[in-house]
DNA sequence: GTTTTTAGTTATAGATCATAACAGTTATTC
DNA sequence: GAATAACTGTTATGATCTATAACTAAAAAC
């Protein structure tokens, strides 16, 4: 069982470590983008008081008022017991409201307010901001092409 | 102060809900790509008894044999302390040693056994089935585009 | 030789996520 | 229409992940 000498690379400090074989993987190339990503958009919502599922879930009520936690949920991918304290957090702040359906008493359709409508615009604005910056000078080309990779990539669990 | 009368969509289960205001950002694909990506990684690593993590982990340390831990949680990104319990996992399944660095007692020096190498042939060879299911049929170019953005990402963060 | 820094470790708390169980309500089925 | 099944939101709980502080032993700096 030979055992290859722990030769500690020489000088203490240098000799980068390579990542060689994993940098063949796209997934590997996804996740690093993605933790800067999701740490700069963090750090950017944070001053309007968001996460970015918070962010999300607002955009989503604002687009598509009256909808349900149940509809929500599965439009955020997020399980409906984890979605509450979510929309607890949003209601808490008055940016939306859950409002009793007439015909269907389980269910709350979730509404903005005005202050929520007004966080999603500056969300949006901020949001904005985060993307250039994070695409870094990208053109337009780029970028879509990146969109509709991401795009057959997602197709693919979706689907089938 | 008008609120829309809090319309439960017509038709119940009907009426998608509507992502088009996050879909204009590349930061909302990425992540729904990704979360399928993760998945299916995590599944396709389960039967080697592997995670992400622990995958990634002894990749380096094949590629790289001798690195300190504390260059490891530096490449994977992820903290020295929690790097430990990660090291411990791959350590207690005989996959890599710690060995004692003679030039710097308090160091330790990662290296495969050979059922760490062998374990790393398996791996590499499932992840590369993973990957071609994952691209769904991408041709390499695109692949390529989207590994070139995905590094200029990176390099916004990185290189400040 | 004293102080400062570093490597690995432990402990701990926060955030995230999946799961099961429950009450109230609606839908189904005989 | 009574019994059964399914669905909505909720609570509780445990697993996992992550960040932080504090500690020991050792090396480096001064």
């Amino acid at each position: 069982m030979s055992r290859p000498a722990a030769t500690p690379r020489g000088e203490a400090g240098g000799a980068r470590v390579s990542d060689a074989t994993l940098r063949e993987f796209i997934g590997y190339h996804m996740k690093r983008a993605f933790n800067g990503v999701q740490a700069d958009l963090n750090q950017t919502l944070k001053p309007l008081g968001l996460r970015m599922v918070t962010y999300s879930a607002l955009v989503l009520i604002v687009d598509n008022p009256g909808l349900r936690q149940s509809q929500l949920a599965e439009a955020l991918d997020v399980e409906r017991a984890n979605l509450v304290v979510i929309i607890d957090e949003l209601e808490g702040r008055e940016l939306i409201t859950r409002d009793r359906v007439p015909t269907d008493r389980r269910a709350y359709a979730l509404n903005p307010t005005l202050a929520g409508r007004r966080l999603y615009d500056r969300a949006l604005e901020a949001v904005r901001g985060h993307e250039a910056r994070i695409l870094n000078g990208m053109d337009e080309e780029a970028k879509q092409a990146v969109i509709a990779a991401m795009s057959v990539i997602r197709r693919g669990f979706e689907g089938g």
